[in-house]
RNA sequence: GGAGAGGUGCCGGAGUGGUUGAACGGGACGGUCUCGAAAACCGUUUACCCCUUACGGGGUACGGGGGUUCGAAUCCCCCCCUCUCCGCCA
């Protein structure tokens, strides 16, 4: 979210990035209610001096116990109309904020401009794409056939999109939540936080999911409460509304966390295994931090997040975003893709975000450069570190066997009680 | 779910319709004193919005929203949250 007085003062900038965002949103109408709402003010303020001096003269008449009448009379007519206009600006107000609420993040100056995925760039290469003396299987095959996967299962609690892992399945995916975890929080200066899996509507938009992904998210009626779609929204939270202390700065989080998505819209995409799911568990890494270093720290962000794919020996590649790709609140973004040689294709696994003021503006995230000095907002960053159920895919296709087994790389196995091989 | 208590500034805490942005205490910051520190003393300390190039002026806010009133932190209604007791329960 942006300060009107941004958007008034840097109108052709935003409206680029509307259009460089795939965004469509009517800025005139917007900045036309501004003006009207800033004209409405100056009146409204003007009768309200007039009436608290007035208060005060009709408190000191009756204090001397003297007639006020002629005062209350004369100030009657002013509530009236102070009251009419503070209700046509609070009409003006409503439409303001929810506009105001889908005008999207700029993006950095070092994001390519383009319309879809297809103009992303790929920045970084890394490791060695496995060759195997047999044709690799997909991890759904794999999984079948280890017995550690059943998404018929899945499908019949849940319906599609669900599975279950089973036995050393289950186990993976417990081992790869410690080990990660691990990894931030002792190798990279993370803290771990264990939020909760439900939030209101509050936190949602506070991080940008709603307004506009309603529809992509579980809503628990009764209660208006939404499951997680990523530790994001309830970790970025956690600070609402609070002005930090400099030296507190910067703060680094890191949460496991389920997440929930109804994937509304991508019907028949990946429906194959385990690729597209509505509930996946990931490591999310969260950070507050000083605004002159937050593309410094989505840098190191990236590298935290790649860690965990070098250490399991995965390769990947990092791709930068380009404007259309960009998500509605970041100003830059980093995804980073797994090779699954069993479905062929790069698996995206983890994203990388800066959201510079666009979060903390929108939730009132600030900091004191010093005691003595104005609060600024604090620059909010997050990715994944990494997303489980692709890299799980991603594991199981790259360490196959042609005999169905699965090696377990060394840096994990402390995590699986000693477990060299998934058979 | 039932009964009760409560939500005020950076913190504690007063304030029950009229010059209250808010007593009092603490903290923080600046200063005096000191070789230095402590103590003591003096002073400063909220956020947001509008007008103004600036100096400055004005408005709003006492959990959130609505209402009563010339005027609400104070009265009424709804909602949220916290605490205590009871019930239920992993």
């Amino acid at each position: 979210m942006f300060d009107l007085k941004f958007i008034r003062e840097n109108k052709e900038l935003v409206k680029k990035a509307i259009q460089n965002k795939n965004e469509s949103l009517n800025l005139d109408e917007l900045l036309g209610l501004d003006e009207k709402r800033r004209e409405i003010i100056s009146s409204v303020e003007e009768l309200k001096r007039q009436r608290n001096l007035s208060n005060q003269t009709i408190a000191l008449l009756k204090k001397e116990k003297k007639d006020a009448k002629a005062e209350i009379e004369k100030m009657r007519g002013v509530s009236e109309k102070i009251s009419s206009l503070d209700n046509s600006l609070k009409e003006i107000e409503d439409k303001i904020d929810s506009l105001l609420l889908r005008v999207p993040n700029i993006p950095h100056s070092t994001v390519p401009v383009g319309f879809d995925e297809n103009s992303n760039v790929v920045i970084k290469e890394w490791g060695e794409l496995p060759e195997f003396s047999f044709e690799p299987r997909a991890h759904w095959e794999i999984g079948e056939l280890l017995g550690i996967l059943d998404l018929a299962r899945g499908a019949k609690l849940s319906g599609s999109g669900f599975y279950a892992l089973i036995g050393k399945g289950a186990l993976l995916e417990r081992g790869l939540i410690n080990f990660m975890l691990d990894l931030h929080t002792k190798e990279h200066g993370y803290k771990e936080v264990w939020p909760p899996f439900m939030v209101n509507r509050a936190s949602m938009t506070g991080t940008g999911q709603l307004p506009k992904l309603e529809e992509d998210m579980y809503l628990c009626e009764k209660d208006d409460l939404f499951l997680v779609p990523t530790a994001e929204v309830p970790v970025t939270n956690l600070h609402r509304d609070e002005i930090l202390k400099s030296e507190e700065l910067p703060i680094y989080y890191v949460a496991y966390t389920p997440c929930f998505r109804r994937e509304a819209g991508s019907y028949g995409k990946d429906t194959r295994g385990i690729l597209r799911v509505h509930q996946f568990d990931k490591v999310e890494m969260v950070k507050f931090v000083k605004p002159e270093d937050s593309y410094d720290e989505l840098e190191k962000l990236v590298a935290n997040a790649e860690e965990v794919l070098q250490l399991l020996n995965i390769p990947y590649r990092v791709r930068l975003l380009c404007t259309g790709d960009l998500s509605f609140a970041a100003a830059k973004c980093y995804d980073i893709e797994a090779w699954a040689p069993g479905v062929k294709k790069y698996l995206e696994v983890s994203s990388c975000s800066n959201y510079e003021a666009f979060q903390s503006r929108r939730i009132g995230i600030k900091f004191k450069p010093d005691p003595k000095s104005k609060a600024e907002y604090v620059h909010t960053l997050n990715g994944s570190g990494v997303a489980l159920a692709r890299t799980v895919a991603a594991f199981l296709e790259n360490f196959q066997t042609e005999k169905g087994t699965v090696v377990v790389p060394e840096v994990l196995r402390p995590y699986l009680g000693g477990l060299e091989e998934i058979s």
